[in-house]
DNA sequence: CAACTTCAATTACGAACGTAAACGTTGCTT
DNA sequence: AAGCAACGTTTACGTTCGTAATTGAAGTTG
């Protein structure tokens, strides 16, 4: 399932909160996006051709929910990169990131967080992850 | 600077090695790629056009060269991912991988191996980073 | 019932992209 | 010199995307 860039955003309106009119989310969209109601109706319906939402009928309007879940797109979208740019690894990416200094004092800190965490975890419950 | 997918690709080969003929870059693609020549010399094209490679004449040839470098190119990629997914962050990526079981032990070792070389660069030379 | 409002669906249109063929120029061969 | 080979350049064409207006259907109101 591909999604473009504008129509990952109403996208995320819809995982924020749904379902939802397209009043609703052309509503949520105003505050911050450019958008003509018309352009957001396009991408509602965009959507519903590639099957990432789905409308019911409620009288006369359409309550629109998403069929696609955030956390497998974001997923898939994680992987692609990591696959095009890191080969497919997490920790290069990770490594990237220190080599340019983007990684504050406060990155890292959370990082050992989530790095002491899992190696509590798999001590406790050995031989999971990715090559199990 | 914005390149697509496909000519992403054709940069990897001129980040490899470089300055190439565009004769080389077909060799190179030639392997693992579907394409026809006509297709990669279009997209030497529009890489010449967009900047992100040069060409210095060579007799009756050119040889490309990236100009674009790819750290530079990886970081934006993957600055764009985290903005747009993470709250532009690399520590809510790990964790949501953690979360779906994506990290092996071994990327978790190599993790930490990160964090702790980190720390101790940090508590070295205090205040640097991110938000220094 | 005729006009108006309100939605969704259809159509539009230029830019970027993927993919490629055709063209033009310049040097090599006979 | 004429033709051929080898390049780069230009043109092509269908698709996706961003952005939006137009149309059509259906309910609301005077």
């Amino acid at each position: 399932m591909q999604i473009s860039e504008a129509e990952s955003v109403v996208m995320e309106v819809l995982w924020q909160r749904s379902p939802q009119t397209s009043e609703e989310v052309v509503a949520a969209l105003g505050q911050r996006q450019e958008w003509q109601e018309a352009t957001i109706k396009t991408l509602l319906n965009r959507l519903l051709n590639k099957g990432a939402i789905e409308a019911q009928k409620d009288g006369r309007r359409y309550l629109y929910s998403p069929t696609l879940r955030r956390e497998d797109w974001v997923m898939g979208e994680s992987e692609s990169l990591l696959a095009r740019l890191f080969d497919g690894r997490v920790a290069p990416l990770v490594a990237h990131f220190s080599q340019h200094r983007k990684l504050s004092a406060a990155d890292v800190a959370e990082l050992r967080r989530l790095v002491d965490s899992l190696d509590d975890a798999e001590t406790r419950e050995a031989g999971h992850g990715r090559d199990e």
